[in-house]
DNA sequence: TAAGAAATTGTTCAAGCGTATAATAGTGTC
DNA sequence: GACACTATTATACGCTTGAACAATTTCTTA
C-alpha cells in the first residue's frame, strides 16, 4: 500500500496544530470525541506522532487547557489607555466575539468538568482565575482612585468578586443562548449594572479597537 | 460459578438508584468515567439490566440531566413568604448548600459542555434556564412593585438578566473554589450588590428555613 | 555524499467500550 | 402448586481506545 506522503514541519508549528486539532475535537464533540486517532485526523497525521510530541494524551489535554485559557484572558489583560477606558474595555471585550462565543463555552465547560477531577488542571485553571480577578481588581482601583471614590483594598475585593462574577454568568449565558438576547443587549447590561455598582457612569466612548 | 444474589426491586426505586449511579460517576470521574459498567458496579447490579431500563446510555443521562437541572432549581423555586423574603432566600438558596459545592458544579459543567453537542440535552437545558429566570423575574416584579419602585416589564426583564448572570457567576466561583471566600463572604456580596442594583436595601432577616 | 539523528508512518496489542442475547431466578395468578 | 411473566445475571460480539514499536523517510552535518 502507498505510503502517505511525508511533511517534516518545525517542532513549534506541529505542537501547534496538534492542540488546535484537539480543541477543535473537543468543540465538535466534546472530551470523548477527542481520541488520539481523531485528533490525528484533523491536524493530517498519524495517530503515533502524537505519542512523539506528548508523553500522553492527558499532557496534550494539559497544554490545549492552557492554551484555552490563555485565549480567554489575554485580550481583556492587554487594555490600554486611561483607567476607565481600561475598565470598559475590559468589560467589552469579555462579552463580545471572540471570547464570547459557543466555541469557547464548549472548550471551557469541557475542561472545568475535569478540574475537579484532574489536579494538574486544577492548578492550571487556579492561576487563570486569580490572575484575571487580580487583573480586574487593579482595573477598579485606579478608576475609583482616579474618579476621587472610596478604593480601598477592601471595598475593591468586594467589588472585583462581585464584577467577575456578573461577568462571568453574563458570558456565560451569552454563550449559551445569545440568541435570546439583543445585539449588544448584554453588554449594555453588563454596563450599566457595573455602574450602579460603582456608583460612577463610565461615559459612552467607541467600541475598543480589535488590534492584535 | 455461583451466580449472584437476586434482588428485584420496584421500578421507581431501580431507575432512581441507576440514576443517582450514574451521577456518582460523572461527579468521581467525569462523563468519561460514567460507562456502563461503572454505573452498574456503583449500583449494585450486573451492565445488562441498565439497558432493561434504559435504551441507551444516551437515555440514561438525558434523564441525570433533568435531575441535575431539577435539583439546581426546584428548592429556589418554592420560596415562600412576602416578596422581600422570597427574594432574599432564592439569592441565598441558590448560593449556599446544597446548591453551591463542587458536585453541583461537577455535574453541571460535564452536562453543558455536551449541550452544544447534544440537541437534546441542549433541550432540557433550555427548557431548564429559561424557567430559573422567569422565577427570577416574578420575584423581582413582586418586589419592586411592594416598594413602589419602577416595576416595568423592561426593567425587571434586564434586571433579571443581570441578576441571574450575578448569581450564575458566584456560584460558580464558590463551587470552583470556596476556600478562597469567607464563610458567607459570597452570600453578603450577592445581597448587597443586588441592594445596590435595585436601589432598594433588604432588610435582615434569618436564614430561610431549610425544609423540604 | 555517506552516516547518523530525528521525525513520521503503519501496524499491532490488550483493555475497555456499548450493545445484544441466552439462561436463570424471583413474583404474581389462577 | 404449576405456569406465565419479567427482572436480573452472565456471557459474547464487534468495535474503539491509548499505547507501544518497528519500519521508513527526511534532515543535518561532516
Amino acid at each position: 500500500m502507498a505510503r502517505r506522503t511525508f511533511h517534516r514541519a518545525p517542532e513549534a508549528e506541529r505542537r501547534h496544530d496538534l492542540i488546535e486539532a484537539t480543541l477543535d475535537c473537543i468543540a465538535e464533540y466534546g472530551l470523548e470525541g477527542a481520541t488520539v486517532r481523531q485528533i490525528a485526523i484533523k491536524a493530517g497525521v498519524t495517530a503515533g506522532l502524537i505519542r512523539h510530541y506528548f508523553q500522553s494524551k492527558e499532557h496534550i489535554l494539559q497544554e490545549a487547557y492552557r492554551v484555552v485559557i490563555a485565549r480567554l484572558t489575554e485580550k481583556a489583560e492587554r487594555v490600554s489607555g486611561d483607567a476607565e477606558t481600561r475598565l470598559r474595555d475590559f468589560i467589552v471585550i469579555n462579552l463580545t466575539e471572540p471570547v464570547a462565543n459557543s466555541r469557547s463555552l464548549s472548550l471551557w465547560a469541557s475542561f472545568i468538568s475535569r478540574v475537579s477531577v484532574d489536579p494538574e488542571l486544577a492548578a492550571i485553571h487556579r492561576e487563570g482565575y486569580l490572575s484575571f480577578r487580580d487583573t480586574l481588581e487593579h482595573l477598579l482601583a485606579d478608576f475609583l482612585s482616579t474618579q476621587g471614590a472610596d478604593s480601598s483594598p477592601e471595598r475593591c475585593r468586594r467589588l472585583a468578586i462581585a464584577i467577575n462574577g456578573l461577568l462571568d454568568g453574563l458570558w456565560l449565558e451569552g454563550c449559551l443562548a445569545g440568541e435570546l438576547f439583543g445585539d449588544s443587549e448584554l453588554v449594555e447590561i453588563a454596563l450599566t449594572s457595573i455602574e450602579t455598582l460603582l456608583g460612577i457612569s463610565l461615559k459612552l466612548v467607541d467600541a475598543p479597537r480589535a488590534d492584535g
